[in-house]
DNA sequence: CCGCTAATCCTGACAGTGTAAAGATACGAG
DNA sequence: CTCGTATCTTTACACTGTCAGGATTAGCGG
C-alpha cells in the first residue's frame, strides 16, 4: 500500500468520478482536465491514455450518465403499476435527473463537447429515448404522443436544471411533483371517449 | 477614412456582432473573447474597455438575446387574432428562435457565464416572462397553466436547438409547425365545458 | 486655434488551459 | 529472469482571459 504508486491501478473508474464531481462542483463551463487529473492524485497528461482528449473523457461520462438517467426513470415508474402512471412517473424521473445532477444533464443534451458520434454514447442515448417510446406504446399513442410527453417532460426538467421555475420553489417537493404530474398527464392521450 | 483609425468609433456594437458571429460558427463552448475581438479588428484587450470582462459581453448579449427571443414570439404572433391562437404561435415562435439561432437560445437558457444577476439582462428575461404569462391570461388560465404552455413550448424548442427530434426532421416545415402547434395546444386550458 | 483631460485602444506580461512528444516505471507473458 | 508494453510523468508549445502600463485621439473649455 504505497503512499504514491506509479501506476494507479483503476485510474479509468477514478477519472470518471473526479469528471463528475469537478463538474458537479465548477459546472460544465469551468471544468478543466487538469483539475480532474489533479484531483484523482495524477499529472495532467496522464488522462490521455485512457481517453485521448478531453473529448473523449465527457464522451465516456455523457455515456454514463445516459444511463443514470434511463435509471432515474426507472425508479419512478417502479412505484405505478397503469401504463399511464408509468409514463407520468417517467417523467418525474426525468425530473428528478434535473435536479440531483443538473450539469450531468446537461452534458447531456445541451453540449457539443461530447462525440455523440460514438458508438457507446449513441447507444445509451437510444436506449433512454426508446424506453420513452415504449411507455406510450400501451397507450395507443403515436408519433406526437411520444413528442408531447417526451418534450413537457423535458421542457419542465430543462427548465427545472436552469432554475427557471420560479414558481415552484415556494413549493414543498410533494406539491410539485403533484403540479408536475398534472402537466404531464396532460399531454398524453386521452382515454378513448366512450 | 484612414485605414486603421485608432479610435474604432463604434466598437461596441461591433464587438456584439462579432460575438454573435463568433458564437454561432464556433459554438458556446469554442467561444474564444481574442477572437472575437481579432474579427472586430482589434486588439484583444480592446474588449476590456466596454464590457469589463468575457462575462461582462456575454450578458450583453444574452440581453440582446432576449429582446430577439421576445420579438420572435410577437412576429408569429401577429398571424393569430384569437388568444388561443396566439398563444400557440408564440409557442411557434420561441421554436423559430430555437432553430435560427441556437447557441444564442443556449446561452440565455441552458449558460452560467451571463450574469444574470445584472440589471439589463434580468429586466430582458422578465419581459418575455411576463409577456407569455400575458398571453395565457385571456383564457382563464392559472399558475399552472402558464408552466404548462412554457414547459411544452420550451421542451420543444430546447431539443429542436439540440438536434435531438430526428423524427421531425423528415417533415416538412409546414407539417413539423402544424404537429408543434397541436402539441402546444394539449396543454392549453379547456374551453370550459357546457 | 490652443491645450488639457479623459476616453479609447494597444503592447507586454502572467497564470492557466489542452495536447503532443519523449522519457520513466512497473506489470506480465514467455 | 527478461523483455515488450501498458501506464504514468515530464517537458514543451500554442492558445486562452485578465491585468498593468503606455500610446493615441476625441472632446471641450479657454
Amino acid at each position: 500500500m504505497a503512499e504514491k504508486p506509479y501506476h494507479h491501478g483503476d485510474l479509468r473508474v477514478a477519472l470518471l468520478q473526479a469528471a463528475e464531481a469537478e463538474l458537479a462542483e465548477r459546472g460544465m463551463e469551468g471544468f478543466s482536465l487538469r483539475s480532474v487529473a489533479k484531483r484523482a492524485g495524477v499529472s495532467h497528461a496522464a488522462p490521455a491514455h485512457h481517453f485521448g482528449d478531453v473529448q473523449g473523457l465527457l464522451t465516456a461520462l455523457a455515456t454514463e450518465g445516459f444511463h443514470r438517467f434511463l435509471a432515474a426513470m426507472q425508479a419512478r415508474e417502479a412505484t405505478a403499476v397503469e401504463p399511464r402512471d408509468r409514463a407520468v412517473a417517467a417523467g418525474i424521473g426525468y425530473l428528478d435527473f434535473a435536479l440531483d445532477r443538473p450539469t450531468l444533464f446537461r452534458l447531456i443534451f445541451s453540449s457539443k463537447k461530447p462525440d455523440f458520434g460514438n458508438a457507446d454514447l449513441s447507444e445509451a442515448g437510444n436506449a433512454a429515448f426508446d424506453h420513452l417510446v415504449g411507455l406510450v406504446e400501451p397507450l395507443g399513442g403515436g408519433l406526437a404522443d411520444i413528442a408531447a410527453l417526451w418534450a413537457m417532460a423535458h421542457g419542465v426538467a430543462d427548465l427545472a436544471a436552469g432554475q427557471r421555475l420560479r414558481m415552484m420553489e415556494g413549493m414543498d417537493e410533494a406539491a410539485r411533483i403533484e403540479m408536475i404530474k398534472g402537466l404531464l398527464r396532460r399531454v398524453l392521450p386521452q382515454r378513448q371517449p366512450r
